[in-house]
DNA sequence: TAATTTTGCGGGCAAATACTCACAAAACGC
DNA sequence: GCGTTTTGTGAGTATTTGCCCGCAAAATTA
């Protein structure tokens, strides 16, 4: 809070050069100059200009959004709320090239909960981890809300300690600034006993209470088999990923697993993980974000089980949920 | 809800269209692909996918915002706060070129309205006219809140009964599916008793109290002189503006005419000018929207009087606003 | 301080994009 | 049903943009 020379601007740090960035932007996409225009009016060279310009698109600093209701998805969303149980459902356009990618989910994802984040009342949020949230985390605006609480169901921690890299409380922390409890917690406990010791301490004991309370909840989904997240990450060997499989197992939820409606499956990993407890909600949102042909199985369980009550998804992916 | 082949998407009407364009607009912008590749995917020539790129751009299906303080800007906004009663002041950067234009204000006024729509509780939104206002309408996304109440605070009716360009209600409610309430009232009357008539018929009467009552109110400045909109746009004559003029008035809020400190001018155009009296609240947000170097004395005049306490410009103009 | 690495810049060039034009199909009016 | 207008299309072309490269300034290290 001590006297600032902003006016100077030439203390010519990041900060005065994402400025100059946001400025060419704007330029470009808002004003519709040319790059040549943006070099003279800025003065410096084209290609610098083209630099800005690129950088404010990789830095983030301009969001695209599109505002027209596709038919095709608006209809397979709505088909979608009729045939499960669900309280929202968002359907994007898939990239027919890669059909698979969270490209267009995370947008959709980020502008709902940006839409939450807005809101005057104070909120509790909770966030499981995976590659699509983590990638809808990095599509939010920077916004100041200190009213709202934002809390993660999971812990980040490999067994050894090591952490993971998608933990999205500590990514949202840089974008937004509202009080977040990231949960000092491992995914797995070594053991039943070790679980409930770490579930009793003092913090932890709090984050829980709070993703109780949780107003609203994001969560990936993930699949089983050689592909699932918790085995390419490494937090499950192949024999348990086989053992889960033989037990049935279909998919997972910030670590619980479960079967083809929605039943967590007994022992196994559920009695050694260390997540928050799946709450089903009636009324509030639980809101799944997922994609790809891998994961249907796995949403499909969790739509089954209401594990989730909200999904935001691509059109493939849709496709694939309606027609089992 | 009968059958529909939209998978052959030979159903070529408008709304289709308009869905490819949105389509092509989003695999162009957020899925990243070239203009040649959308064209392979939806099965089009290269020229047609140009087409439908920019068909959804001037469509207004994309909207790009920019997600950067920019110091200057910033700096601007936070003394013009210091110097007049400004509950909130947003500042946007002005393209040098064309410096007193509203590009970038209208994003800016846009995304300050949809905050209030996107509300939950209900609202009543006033509404003035005027060119600023209007293109900020046309960047609002299309949205569903009817809880909302959205009011106008004047008439678009000529002397003669034909409807003036600029009344921003209706233009909304294309957009915006919330109760709307146009004034059905030209903006002068012809005398006196005719204003006392017109505004004790029984809807007008109720959307006064409506304005009245309005939880935010966005309007426009009105400068005065040979290039004011009143004069421009036909509702006064060159003789009565130069009488304004005479009597001191330097601005124009909902056609009710001000001096250099806000004050009302007494006489003259006031006594016959049908919009709803000006609410000066000192909690309830009301937000002019207004730049360029003619407008800069017609908002002083507001800023002084109290008239509006909030105001989205742009850099330019701030400079001269805080040159005076 | 000198050597080395890193970073940013402008020139040049290939790719991508926007625009103009002539033509054809659909919509419209009579 | 026939001419007229409107709307959309593809080809060609000018403009704009993205990217690689060598160079020089700045930062880093010894």
């Amino acid at each position: 809070m001590t006297g600032r020379d902003s006016m100077a601007g030439k203390n010519d740090n990041d900060v005065s050069r994402l400025d100059e960035a946001a400025r060419a932007g704007w330029l470009y996409y808002v004003a519709g100059n040319t790059q040549d225009e943006i070099a003279r009016k800025l003065g410096v060279s084209r290609q610098s200009a083209q630099r800005l310009v690129s950088l404010a698109v990789t830095e983030r600093l301009v969001k695209v959004r599109l505002d027209h209701p596709i038919a095709r998805c608006m209809e397979l969303a709505q088909k979608l709320r009729e045939r499960f149980p669900l309280q929202s459902c968002e359907v994007v356009p898939s990239d027919p090239a890669t059909p698979a990618s969270i490209v267009g989910i995370a947008q959709a994802a980020a502008s709902e909960m940006e839409r939450h984040l807005k809101s005057q009342e104070p909120k509790i949020i909770a966030f499981g981890t995976g590659r699509a949230l983590r990638a809808s985390i990095d599509q939010l605006p920077t916004m100041d809300c200190p009213q709202h609480k934002v809390v993660s169901l999971l812990g980040n921690m490999m067994s050894d300690g090591s952490a993971s890299a998608y933990n999205v409380i500590i990514r949202m922390a840089d974008r937004v600034n509202a009080r977040h409890y990231p949960m000092p917690l491992p995914v797995f406990a070594r053991s039943k006993r070790e679980r409930e010791l770490l579930h009793n301490q003092e913090p932890v004991h709090n984050i829980l209470e709070l993703a109780k309370d949780a107003d609203v909840t994001f969560v990936g989904v993930g699949n089983m088999g050689e592909t699932a997240p918790l085995f390419v990450d490494g937090f499950v060997s192949r024999d348990e990923m086989a053992a889960l499989t033989a037990a049935g197992a279909i998919g997972e939820i910030t670590s619980w697993v479960y079967g083809r409606d929605g039943d967590l499956i007994e022992g196994l990993t559920n009695d050694l993980v260390a997540s928050a407890p799946l709450a089903r909600s009636p009324d509030k949102p639980i809101i799944a974000i997922a994609a790809g042909e891998a994961k249907v199985d796995a949403m499909l369980g969790a739509l089954r089980g209401r594990i989730v009550n909200g999904l935001i998804t691509n059109e493939l992916t849709a496709e694939r949920l309606l027609a089992r």
